[in-house]
DNA sequence: AACAGTTTTAAACAAGTGTTTAAATCAACT
DNA sequence: AGTTGATTTAAACACTTGTTTAAAACTGTT
C-alpha cells in the first residue's frame, strides 16, 4: 500500500520518543534502531548521523512547542482572556507532550548545544502580542512588565509543574495518578494568581 | 602539609562540576579524571564506579538544595515574612549555584533515575512550615492553598528563571549580563506576586 | 528476463566506554 | 635498610559507541 507508514518516518518517531525521554546523550543510534524495528545502518542511510537526526526531533519539539502559543495569540479576544486562554491551552498541550519542556530546556543547556536558533520565537514576537501588550500598558489595563519577566511568569508556572513530576512526586510522596488532579488543580491557581497580577484592579 | 586537598576530594569536586554541567551520561570517567588532574583508575580506586561516585554528587546536590530552604523556615518571622525571606534566599542560592536545580530535575527524570529519597524534604515538611501554613489558614491571614501548589508555586518561580537561561536568552536575544539583571527584576516582581496572591489584602 | 536504482542487511571499523589488573611509587615505622 | 601498607600509575580487559562498507534483496521498467 502507497500510504504505509515510511521506514524513515518510523526512525524518526522513534528516535523523537527515545530522544525526548532520555535525551541526547543517554541513548545509542542501536536502540533508536531497535526501537523503530529496523537496524542501525538504516539510520544513518536516511539521516546521515545521530546528530543530524537529533537536529531534526529537536527542530520538530522546538516548533511545536512555539506554535502552541501562537495560535493563541492570534485569536480575536481581549488581551485577558488571551492570557487566559493561553494557560488553559498550555496545561492541554503539555498535557499531552508532559517532556518537551525538559527536553528542550535541558538540551539547550548542554555546552555542545545548539543556540536557539531565534526564528522559532520570531513567530511569537511577530504575532503582534508585544504591541498588544504595549497599548496595554499605555492604557493602564495591564501591569506595565517587561516582556522577559512576562514571558518568565507564564512560562514558569506553565513548564515547570510538568518538568518537576519526579521531584514533586518525591517530596510530597505521591502516584502518578494524584499529581495528575494537583496539576489540573494548579492550572486554577496559577490562572488566578498570573491575571489578578497582571490585571490589578483599579481601586479608586 | 596535612590540611591540603586530598586526591579524593578533587576528584569528587571535579566531578561535582562536570556531573552538574553534563549530566550523568554526557560525561565520562576519564573526562571527570582529567578534570581533577588524576587518571581513571583513582577515579574507582576512591569511588568504586562511576555510579557511586555520581549517587554521592547527587545527594550532596540535593542536601544543598534542600537546606537553602530550611534555614529560613526556622527563622522567627512571620510567615509573609519568611516567604520573602524564602524568595530572596532562594534566587541567591540560585545565582550562586544556576545548575543546580536543572541538573536535579533532570537526572530525577531518566527513568533508570534514582527515585527522590524523600528524607531529604522530611527536613522541610518537619521544619514546622506545614503546621504554621495550617494555622495561618485557619486564622484567614494566608490564602488556602495545599502544600503541593505552594511548593509549585515558589519553586516555578524561583528555580524554573534559572533553569531556562539559554532558552530564555535565545528567545529575546540576550546576553548573559543582561539576563542577569533580567533575573534581579524578575526576583521583585515573583516576590510581589506571590505575597499578594498568599496573603490578599482583605478588602472590608 | 535483464537491467537499474533504491532499500535493507550483516559485518566490520576505529575510537571510546567503565572497570580491573598488577606493578610501581610513596610514606611511616621498626 | 627493610617491611608494611596505602597510593598512584600504565596497561589491559571486554564491551559499546557512531559510522561505513559491500553485498544482498527488493522495486519498477524495458
Amino acid at each position: 500500500m502507497k500510504n504505509d507508514i515510511t521506514t524513515e518516518q518510523k526512525i524518526k518517531a522513534a528516535a523523537r520518543e527515545v530522544f525526548i525521554s532520555k535525551g541526547f546523550a543517554a541513548c545509542s543510534t542501536r536502540e533508536i534502531a531497535k526501537a523503530s524495528g529496523m537496524n542501525v545502518a538504516l539510520v544513518n542511510y536516511y539521516f546521515r548521523s545521530k546528530m543530524e537526526l537529533f537536529k531534526l526531533v529537536f527542530h520538530d519539539a522546538m516548533e511545536e512547542f512555539v506554535n502552541s502559543m501562537v495560535e493563541v495569540f492570534r485569536t480575536d479576544k481581549p488581551l485577558e482572556d488571551k492570557i487566559r486562554l493561553l494557560i488553559e491551552k498550555e496545561y492541554d498541550f503539555l498535557s499531552r507532550h508532559p517532556e518537551l519542556p525538559g527536553f528542550i530546556v535541558n538540551e539547550l543547556h548542554r555546552e555542545e548545544g545548539y543556540e536557539v536558533d531565534s526564528s522559532y520565537f520570531d513567530k511569537v514576537l511577530n504575532s503582534g502580542i508585544v504591541e498588544e501588550c504595549q497599548r496595554a500598558f499605555e492604557a493602564g489595563t495591564m501591569r506595565e512588565i517587561n516582556l522577559v519577566s512576562l514571558t518568565l511568569l507564564i512560562m514558569s508556572n506553565c513548564d515547570f509543574p510538568f518538568m518537576s513530576k519526579n521531584l514533586m512526586k518525591g517530596i510530597h510522596k505521591l502516584s502518578d495518578e494524584v499529581y495528575e488532579t494537583h496539576l489540573n488543580n494548579h492550572k486554577k491557581i496559577v490562572t488566578d494568581m498570573l491575571i489578578s497580577y497582571l490585571f490589578p484592579q483599579k481601586s479608586i
